[in-house]
DNA sequence: GTCTATATAGGGATAGAC
DNA sequence: GTCTATCCCTATATAGAC
C-alpha cells in the first residue's frame, strides 16, 4: 500500500528468511546464510529476533496473514458463488505463483517441519474453515452440487501447491515450457476445470438455469 | 511375499530411517535417534551405510522401487482403460495410506529436501512419464476426454499425498473422523470422482456405452 | 558386526566493545 | 544497531578394541 523504496533491515531479514525456509526447510536453514544474504553479521539477527524459532514464527505469520486477507477479500465481495469460486482460484494461484517459497513453507509446515511444539498452526485451520464454509453455503443454497467440501478444498490446495513447488522438479518439461504467464493461465484453467466439474458437475449449465 | 519373521539389521535400519526421514526431513533426522530406535549404537550404522546421505539414497530407492512395481503391475494388466484408472487410484491410495512416511519423503524430496547435488530424482520423473503416457494413450483411442495428462497426474499425486500427509494437521476433524478403512474409502471415492469427471467428463456413462 | 571413545566441524546463541 | 570474539552443544563421522 505504501511505497517502500527504503525497507528496514527487519523486513529484509524476513524476506530472505522466507526464501531460505522455503528452499531448505527449518532445519536446513542456516542463520549464517540469511545474515550473509542480508549483508549483516549473524549476531545482528538476534537484535531483531530472539531466536531462530521466533524468526520462523514471524515469517509464518506474515505469510498466512497476507493469504488470509486475499481470501477474505474475495469471499466478502459482491459476486455469485460461481464467480467467487473462480476469483478464489485465480487469487490463490496468483499468490502461489508470486510466492512459491511461501507455499513451500506452508507445505513443509503441514508436513511437520516445525520445531517441535508448534505443530498445530491455527492460521491454517482457520483458512480451511473459511473456504469450506463458503462451499457448504453454496451447497445449501443449491448452487453447488453436493460434495465433501473439506476434501475439495484440500484437493485444490494440494494440487495447486504441488504444481508450483514439485512440478519443476518432477515434471520440468511440463513446467518450464513457455513463459510464466502462460503457465499460470494453464494452471488456473486446469484447476477451475477440475473444481467446476466437481461442483457444477454432470448436469449441464443450461438445464440448471431452468431449475431455479 | 516371503515370511520374514527375522529381518536383518539393515532392513530394520531402513525401516526406522524411512519413518524418521518422513517425519522430520533429511536435515531434521538424527542418526543418533535412528540407532536408538533400532537398538544399536550410532557408530554401528556406519557399518551398513557409509554416510547419512547414502542411507537417504537407499531409503528413497527402496520406496520408489516398490511404488513403481505397483504402478507397472496395474498398467500391464488386462483391463479397460477406465478399470485401470480405478485400479491405479486404488493402488496409489492404498500405498500412501500404508506408507504415509514414504509419501512424506516423496513430497519433501520434491520440495528440495535433498543434500545438495541429487535434487533431480530420476525415479520420480520416470514414474510420471509412465502414468501420463497411459492417459495420453487413452486419449488417442478416444476413451478419455482430451485433457492435459501431466496436469492431471500431478493433480492426483498432489491431492492424495496432501490428504494423507497434511490433512491430519490442517483438517484434523475431517481426517480423524471414523476408522481408517472408512477414511481410505472416502478418499478413493473422492479422487476417482474427480478424475472421472475430468476424463470421462460431461458426457454421461450411458451414452458412452452406446458409443463403442 | 558391534561396541566405546574421540576427532572434527558447524550451528545457535551470548558478551561486550563501539 | 552492528560488529568481533567466543561459548557451548550437538551432529556426523572415524579409530580401534573386542
Amino acid at each position: 500500500m505504501v511505497a517502500h523504496a527504503e525497507r528496514g533491515t527487519r523486513e529484509r531479514i524476513l524476506e530472505v528468511a522466507e526464501t531460505s525456509l522455503g528452499e531448505h526447510g527449518y532445519h536446513g536453514t542456516r542463520l549464517h546464510q540469511i545474515a550473509q544474504q542480508v549483508g549483516i553479521q549473524k549476531a545482528s539477527l538476534f537484535h531483531y529476533f530472539s531466536s531462530k524459532e521466533h524468526l520462523y514464527r514471524a515469517v509464518i505469520e506474515e505469510g498466512f496473514g497476507e493469504t488470509e486477507q486475499v481470501i477474505r477479500r474475495v469471499l466478502d465481495s459482491e459476486a455469485t458463488p460461481l464467480e467467487k469460486l473462480r476469483a478464489l482460484i485465480d487469487a490463490y494461484v496468483d499468490m502461489v505463483a508470486a510466492h512459491p517459497e511461501r507455499t513451500k513453507i506452508l507445505l513443509r509446515q503441514s508436513l511437520g517441519d516445525a520445531p517441535a511444539a508448534q505443530n498445530q498452526p491455527p492460521e491454517l485451520q482457520r483458512l480451511m474453515k473459511l473456504v469450506s464454509t463458503f462451499i457448504t453455503e453454496g451447497e445449501r443454497v443449491q448452487v453447488f452440487a453436493s460434495v465433501d467440501p473439506t476434501a475439495l478444498v484440500l484437493s485444490v490446495i494440494g494440487m495447486v501447491a504441488f504444481f508450483f513447488t514439485s512440478a519443476p522438479v518432477i515434471a520440468p518439461d511440463w513446467f518450464d515450457g513457455g513463459p510464466a504467464e502462460a503457465r499460470i493461465e494453464r494452471i488456473k484453467r486446469h484447476t477451475f476445470m477440475v473444481v467446476q466439474r466437481c461442483l457444477v458437475g454432470t448436469r449441464d449449465p443450461s438445464s440448471r438455469e431452468a431449475e431455479r
